[in-house]
DNA sequence: TATATTAGACCGACCGTCGGTCTAAAAAAT
DNA sequence: ATTTTTTAGACCGACGGTCGGTCTAATATA
């Protein structure tokens, strides 16, 4: 019993992770079923008793893409930090889950923005809104009534700032890939993330200047790959 | 020439229609290129020789869909309206013209919000940006310096309040179709559109409560229809 | 302990659909 | 009359998905 379902698993997993480097690789749409039974060495059948069809494949690995970054994010908003702490952290934490190495944050963005993977881009929001707004409208909550937070209404407020911190990638990524052209852009990128961070403070009602959110790391990143570049 | 060029015209102009008709009513992907062949009564190849690919028509879709849009916001901008008139009116004009008819609006909402066919969506929203966010930071631009607004930067500012008011639709389309069954529902979607607002204006840095965007008119309408069907 | 039954992982030939191509005829323009 | 544009529809290849059936190993039965 405990073997089978194992090898279930297994298979899944397997299925999973070749497909998550076949889309990443060559795109969703451009990716068929038969490269990725082919990389596998299984037959279509087999393909099909694991999915209802291959957009099913892309809802399972939407899911399977977020369960650590949800973990992580219950863990700090059950600690005892402050509203305030705990809103930072939680942004920090769905950028950096993903990106603990920098090569793959930028697959991970030339993949979200291209439009030949709107599909995969529209379901990884969708499943965010779902789980994270709960959980951001809680903390805006919490800041609300401690005072730190001064908003017209936590549940649009979570719902409109988490767009607005997807609106991030959508607004900079594009711009990475010019970076290596024209450096100046890094300015560009850098007065934009405050920009946005601005207005996340003015949503918030709280202090300008106060939330640390855009990461000054990723700049820096970039920046120094530009010198070894030269 | 003249009668060549209009028979072609025609033949584009019917095209788009018929598309867009079926588009809307079976969603794009689900709208076979021989549908469209067979609504029409023309073959293949006409339709390729008017459209690069199924996409392409897609893409002249959209163009065509704003023009209408596009050319209202600029008598608009070259108004002497104040900053914050030209700002209302915008979107006013941008809901507006997709609205003369109720029905049509929820249509479109149905149609927009449809996962089936994010790649309009997606294209819309583009198009939308790239055509209007040089509009809006100039009017941006102008409040500033008359002291009417208070952004952090014009350009990014547009950017952001832009994809807010399609967030809007992102946020508030899936509801009305339950508005018949929970009435209620009316309330909170009066909030939240309040609350998308309140978010605007803190981001303008004008008066909070002073922007009127929000159309009560389309709540009101929705109240009387459920009046009626009661 | 040997045999029958069952669950479900796996196979791959096959199918229907759909976007797109190609060649040639018809229509229009010059 | 001849060149150019438009229309026609048979045809193609790729792709997602189906289906009838096999093979393996665990479980129930004798």
């Amino acid at each position: 019993m405990k073997i089978k379902v194992s090898k279930h698993d297994q298979r899944m997993n397997e299925l999973l992770s070749i497909s998550r480097k076949l889309f990443f690789s060559k795109g969703y749409e451009k990716t068929t079923v038969s490269d990725i039974i082919d990389e596998i060495g299984i037959a279509k059948g087999t393909f099909y008793h694991y999915f209802k069809s291959k957009e099913d494949l892309l809802d399972k690995l939407v899911e399977n893409f977020n369960t650590d970054t949800y973990s992580a994010v219950d863990i700090i908003v059950k600690s005892d930090l402050s509203p305030l702490k705990k809103f930072e952290h939680v942004f920090k934490v769905i950028k950096d889950v993903k990106t603990e190495n920098y090569d793959l944050m930028i697959t991970l963005l030339d993949f979200m923005y291209d439009e030949k993977n709107i599909l995969f881009k529209e379901k990884l929001y969708k499943n965010y809104m779902r789980n994270l707004s709960p959980v951001l409208t809680t903390i805006i909550e919490e800041g609300s009534q401690d005072g730190s937070f001064r908003t017209f209404e936590p549940e649009t407020t979570a719902e409109i700032i988490l767009s607005l911190f997807m609106k991030f990638g959508e607004l900079l990524g594009p711009m990475w890939k010019r970076v290596y052209e024209e450096p100046e852009i890094t300015l560009i990128i850098e007065l934009k993330g405050r920009s946005l961070v601005n207005a996340i403070e003015r949503i918030l009602g709280v202090q300008e200047n106060i939330l640390d959110i855009f990461d000054e790391e990723v700049i820096e990143y970039f920046k120094k790959r530009i010198l070894i570049k030269d």
